[in-house]
DNA sequence: TTATCATTGTGTCACAATCACACAATGGTG
DNA sequence: CACCATTGTGTGATTGTGACACAATGATAA
């Protein structure tokens, strides 16, 4: 009983420091075994899988309050972070539900009735990522894109939101390369497009996806080989971080 | 003295019956005379102008209020209406600084600190709209996209940003028949496009580009031509609107 | 040590999409 | 009724994309 009062009060002194009326909601994608994950936490002592999440500080800008919250499940600091939707249906959100689900009691509940969430998707290296729990949780974990659970809220459609602002991005323009590690082969580079535009393996043509990303002209080539697989060993490419940034200012607007 | 009383006390009884941290703000274009417009409100005693926005009520989903938003500025029911993005520097509102401008003692403020405001972009039949002042405001009317002035908060930005997603929308996806009357001929859509895409005339090839969109094959050509001006008369055309459906539907993800 | 074989690296051809361009028909204007 | 800016339509050139084949490589297994 104690205890349950000073959690309570602990979740009020951060909730009072923070805008009440509007959260954040992050969908952290993750590229692994050739499958596109999404980080997800689970409430303590329950069931219940959502989205990591937040508030926003009353003094802190939108963005930056979404990278705090990115930082302090993953660990990592630099980001591909993408505002994409804000989220507003009157009936996407109860406080007293978030009491109950919190194991609190719904009668003291201080949430407000209503709140408005914004929606970033972000783009992190699977295997740099140390997910971390929140004091709402005891569980964080990849889940595959293709076996997500039924989530709390609205998550399940901001998740599926998510996916589709984030293919029509990859349509029309070459991005991603967040959801390798620095140095990578061309066909991880392929197996990464199809998994993400949701094609099969191969659809796409070896040669002319090839062909094509290296017209952009941002990749180098390393004298260094993937070795270690069966077969003849490939090479290894890498961002040239200052072409690519020509290429993304002459692909703008 | 006493009609400030009342003023303040109106102004209040919206507040009390809204989301206090979150405001919607509309980029409202519009097309005449080969030139793109957006509306733009001016606040009651000042030279301040200001994009039209407002606040969501506590039980209202957040299109709804934006289409309840545009309606009261338009008359307009029907309207085409895109959420682009959120707005949450945090600076860039404050509440002291909306009683100063509404000529309120800003030590009487009762506005939040901070807000947050949600985007959206509004393309409308510019005939057909009858701007209308709101309570705060006493001049509501249309500019030129290349003469806006200096705006409130951070609304220049706001509708620089709506600019450019209106452009990236329309460089992949035939739209805009909003923005011109239920007939139209090809010219006048083509001068659109280049307005749009800030192109000068007669950039795009005027055969080419019929052929294009007539090739999506949702555009009607009409027995009728359209009379008046000097020299051959051009065929009418107008949106199918079944066939314009199909369109977009194949053309979506 | 060497044959095997899945995989890598590269080039060419066919087709589709886009672009550049010309000329006859039209219908107010003077 | 001659003029002329504008409309309606078609064709060849250029570019981009998709389909496809073959020699080189290097770990694996005989």
């Amino acid at each position: 009983m104690e205890k349950l009062i000073t959690v309570l009060g602990e979740i009020k002194a951060l909730f009072n420091r923070s805008l009440s009326e509007l959260s954040i909601d992050c969908v952290v994608f993750g590229f692994h075994d050739d499958q596109l994950k999404v980080l997800l936490l689970r409430t303590k002592g329950s069931d219940s899988w959502m989205l990591p999440g937040g508030w926003i500080l009353k003094t802190e800008n939108l963005e930056d309050a979404a990278y705090r919250i990115l930082k302090e499940r993953t660990g990592l600091d630099s980001i591909f972070l993408q505002q994409f939707q804000t989220f507003g249906a009157n009936n996407r959100y109860n406080g007293k539900e978030i009491m109950a689900r919190l194991g609190l009691p719904p009668e003291q509940n201080f949430f407000p009735e209503r709140a408005v969430s914004v929606g970033y998707y972000a783009l992190v290296e699977y295997s740099l990522v140390e997910p971390k729990t929140d004091f709402f949780t005891e569980e964080c974990r990849w889940w595959d894109i293709g076996e997500i659970p039924e989530l709390l809220f609205d998550h399940n459609d901001i998740a599926s939101r998510a996916l589709r602002a984030l293919r029509k991005q990859f349509d029309h323009e070459a991005l991603g390369f967040n959801l390798l590690s620095e140095k990578f082969t061309l066909i991880e580079l392929q197996r990464l497009y199809e998994t993400i535009l949701g094609l099969e393996k191969d659809k796409l043509d070896r040669r002319n996806f090839q062909k094509k990303i290296l017209s952009y002209g941002f990749l180098e080539r390393l004298e260094e080989r993937k070795t270690g697989g069966a077969h003849k060993a490939p090479y290894l490419y890498r961002v040239d971080p200052e072409k690519y940034a020509i290429y993304q200012r002459e692909n703008e607007l």
